[in-house]
DNA sequence: ATGAAAGCGCTAACAG
DNA sequence: CTGTTAGCGCTTTCAT
């Protein structure tokens, strides 16, 4: 044995490209331990040394392996979020908000989808589970099927965080737009405009959105003494297309309050398709502010939720359970707006305005 | 010390709430080995040990942790993908068709985007590398900025697939529409209804696909003998509503192939503002099959991409670059078809064709 | 069919 | 300021 022989000799890279932080301590001469200090911005190491480290890591490529990280620390560093689908910018808005504050806390977001159905969601949230996110942020696809399931998650350790809609049973933290004022807005809305038979078509009530602007729907028609008419039409565009003629067949109508947009396109089509004006036969207002309810042929009024907000909203009252502060209020409501356009005819009373945009004031840039 | 005392004391569970392999092999009475591969259906375990083992793992609700199964067999069993925003329902359907075959495979798919931004992007590439996805398929929303880097996680061990957007630089297999010829397929629809004067308001030549579709077009004019008028207008929907002015400013066009249906819809908006009839004045092809597209005021006869079948097949070739198979062909182009509404004109040859209804046949359900 | 040993790459906890 | 030790939860490899 020469006593020159490098004692480091079997710590050499082998075959695989990628360092690890041992790796990176041998060509350096100091210990692991060290380089994961520098690296992570930890306090502990020399200002040149920490330099130095910083500089190799940058040229050899290091990428520190996050599942040796989280496994040892506990901590995946990463809030999980499932989404009922990938069809509705809704989600997806929402998604950029907790993005926003995820990042802003060094949190990563894992964003995963039901596609609507609820045993692929369960697949989701034992996978996201496996992964050992921090917090699980899920609006269900099915909220009163998995929500057995998801208890257990919550009462195994991770933060469960609702939003959009509750179960029944479900009394699990969460963030809500105001679905309940929303509805009331509309109906005062279209009340202001002067007219008198204010239909709803309602949606599908397994889901609280629904159940939530029914029950505005009916508080705001009864306070205003008008006559409460309700047809449950559902969800999209098909829906809301036959709920639409089944409520022309029966009723005297002259505004409708749709459950959301796409019901109130199908709504709008279904009005035209009879040969009917809107808004001056009959007057539409939709929920959801989608952005093809800007572009429909009598474009949509519709009442408008703060997406980002609500997402944002949503990822700081995880981070808060996942730091172990108290939260103040477990379920969060924020407020929707009106968003006017032309198919509930307020541009009819405002004398001077001019019609020939495709898009109203009250749109978002 | 007494001699029955357990051995297995020290496994026993502390205060976390979750069970790991070893605990649960202490109360099975097997070894953790023997767990691992009863819960992975590995072979060399008995038929009733097995199902004794995963009823135990049932109701305890054992869930393995991923980061520690992933560290050790150096495979996350993940692809990651990168779709440049999450804006536009394209990037999102290619992401259903990448799922599909990645769950068919047992494979995760962990989706993040970059928000249009290239810094973003990058934090995005360096967060997939670490958490060692199998794969890296992305769609680039700068597609040099990031080349260098890409190749770099490339040559350290990672397969990188592109999609939709090639670089210049970059010869990375990937999967793409063929967007060359569906701008033939539009021009040439435009020709056989009769239209002489053919336009093309092109997008951000940046980007491959506006490059590919502009060739296409040129090609398309230059074989009928038609004159190539072609404004540079971008993408979205004000620069199509400013480049369709320009077009109609200077040139006698009476049909336009737009690069996008965003800027379709503008350049839409721009000739009812003129005054100007579409199609019997002006007629507009789209190109991506948007939603929007069969909803706004003159539905947009346009080219469909095949969405899902791209992301099949490019989650296809990254399990099989995964696998080590060698490729046939690293750049894969998948047909694209003309869906005709009303925009283009054809409607107006078709007689007897009624037009009352908002949407055509030629849709997909 | 089952188990023991070793170690993946990293960091917490404690030395010095 | 730096290093040593131990071990996160799992699977690979080799024994039995």
């Amino acid at each position: 044995m020469y006593p020159e022989s490098n004692v480091n000799d079997n710590v050499m890279r082998g075959t695989d490209v990628r360092y690890t932080l041992k790796q990176l301590a041998a060509e350096l001469n100091v210990s692991s331990m060290t380089v994961s200090r520098a690296l992570r911005g930890q306090k502990g190491v020399g200002e040149e040394t920490r330099t130095r480290i910083r500089e190799f890591a940058r040229q050899v490529q290091y990428s520190p392996n996050l599942a040796a990280r989280s496994l040892v620390s506990r901590r995946s560093h990463a809030l999980g979020i499932i989404i009922p689908n990938l069809r509705h910018s809704f989600w997806l808005d929402m998604v950029l908000g907790v993005e926003r504050v995820a990042r802003s806390a060094s949190y990563h977001v894992i964003l995963t989808h039901a596609d609507d159905d609820p045993a692929l969601e369960r697949g989701e949230i034992i996978t996201l589970v496996s992964r050992r996110v921090d917090a699980l942020l899920i609006a269900s696809c099915a909220p009163d099927h998995n929500a057995d399931f998801l208890r257990e998650v919550e009462s195994s350790g991770v933060p469960v965080l609702l939003f959009d809609r509750y179960g029944d049973a479900m009394s699990t933290p969460g963030v809500y737009a105001d679905d309940y004022g929303g509805a009331q807005i509309a109906v005062h809305h279209l009340a202001s405009l002067g007219y008198t038979r204010i239909a709803h078509l309602a949606g599908d009530l397994q889901f609280s959105p629904a159940r939530d602007r029914l029950a505005g729907y009916r508080d705001a028609v009864r306070d205003l003494h008008r006559p409460e008419i309700v047809v449950e039409a559902g969800f999209g565009e098909e829906n809301g297309y036959r709920g639409m003629h089944r409520l022309l067949d029966d009723n005297g109508a002259n505004a409708v309050f749709v459950v959301h947009d796409p019901s109130a396109i199908g709504a709008l089509h279904a009005a035209l398709d009879r040969g009917l004006r809107v808004p001056e036969d009959i007057a539409i207002v939709g929920f959801a502010n989608m952005e093809c309810a800007a572009h429909v042929a009598v474009p949509l009024t519709t009442i408008s939720q703060p997406r980002q907000e609500l997402g944002e909203a949503l990822a700081s009252l995880a981070l808060q359970r996942i730091r172990g502060e108290p939260v103040a209020q477990t379920r969060l409501v924020l407020p929707t707006h009106l968003v006017v356009r032309r198919s509930c005819g307020a541009y009819l009373l405002a004398a001077g305005t001019s019609v020939s945009n495709h898009r109203s004031k009250g749109e978002e840039p």
